[in-house]
DNA sequence: CTGACGATTCACT
DNA sequence: GTGAATCGTCAGC
């Protein structure tokens, strides 16, 4: 499998994470790697589409009213840890806490284009072929990448799960804004346009292929 | 302790 | 387009 894979990547240093305005850093980590290195194996792949969720004053966010229970606490941490709930009983969904402490806000990871580890993600979704729905949706991304509600409160700034830059760049033609995906019960927080694509990228969540 | 439900996915009509 | 799968979390009693 992967091992000791070449690292043309920086990972993100906390400033990245712990500033103020979460739709800035759910935008800004379009086109950053997201990385996982579970027991020596590294499976990595870009995001392609994220969504941000705005805290104490967001319907659609967990933490809305300020609401601190086992689950959320995490989310009130300084920016830069993992916050990894199960979703349905069944779907581990990854996001990345950011802002400072006190301040729940959280940005989802929702897709990502594979780049390093396919064979492993494979294995880990019992896929034997590589077609786009490997990793399209914040759950298949989880799957494929190994992540589970068992590293909620990981800190992205070590080495077993992280984001990275490799200096792809992004231009703001690229990115689409649109309101975000399973967030009808927030009313009319469920309009804002919180959720980031990579216009045109094949492994983005939604309709058509 | 109990019941309702979800930041989803996939198979099937 | 519709519905099942599946279980931790949380409000309410």
């Amino acid at each position: 499998m992967q091992r000791n894979v070449k690292q043309n990547w920086q990972q993100l240093p906390t400033e990245f994470y712990t500033r103020k305005n979460v739709m800035t850093i759910a935008k800004d980590l379009l086109g950053k790697l997201l990385v996982t290195r579970f027991d020596g194996i590294v499976t990595a792949g870009r995001i392609v589409e994220t969504e941000a969720y705005n805290g104490a004053v967001d319907k659609a966010s967990h933490a809305f009213g300020n609401r601190r229970t086992r689950r959320t606490e995490i989310m009130f941490a300084n920016g830069g840890s993992a916050y990894v709930y199960l979703c349905y009983g069944m779907h581990h969904l990854f996001n990345v806490v950011t802002n400072t402490a006190e301040i729940p806000h959280a940005v989802l990871i929702r897709a990502i284009e594979p780049l390093v580890g396919m064979e492993t993600m494979l294995l880990r979704t019992k896929k034997n072929k590589l077609d786009h729905s490997i990793t399209k949706g914040p759950g298949n991304v989880s799957k494929a990448l190994g992540i589970t509600t068992n590293h909620t409160g990981m800190s992205l700034l070590k080495d077993e799960l992280f984001i990275a830059d490799d200096g792809f760049a992004v231009k703001r033609n690229m990115i689409l804004a649109t309101p975000r995906i399973g967030v009808i019960y927030a009313e009319e927080d469920a309009l804002l346009p919180y959720r980031f694509i990579m216009k045109g990228n094949p492994y983005v969540s939604g309709k058509k292929s």
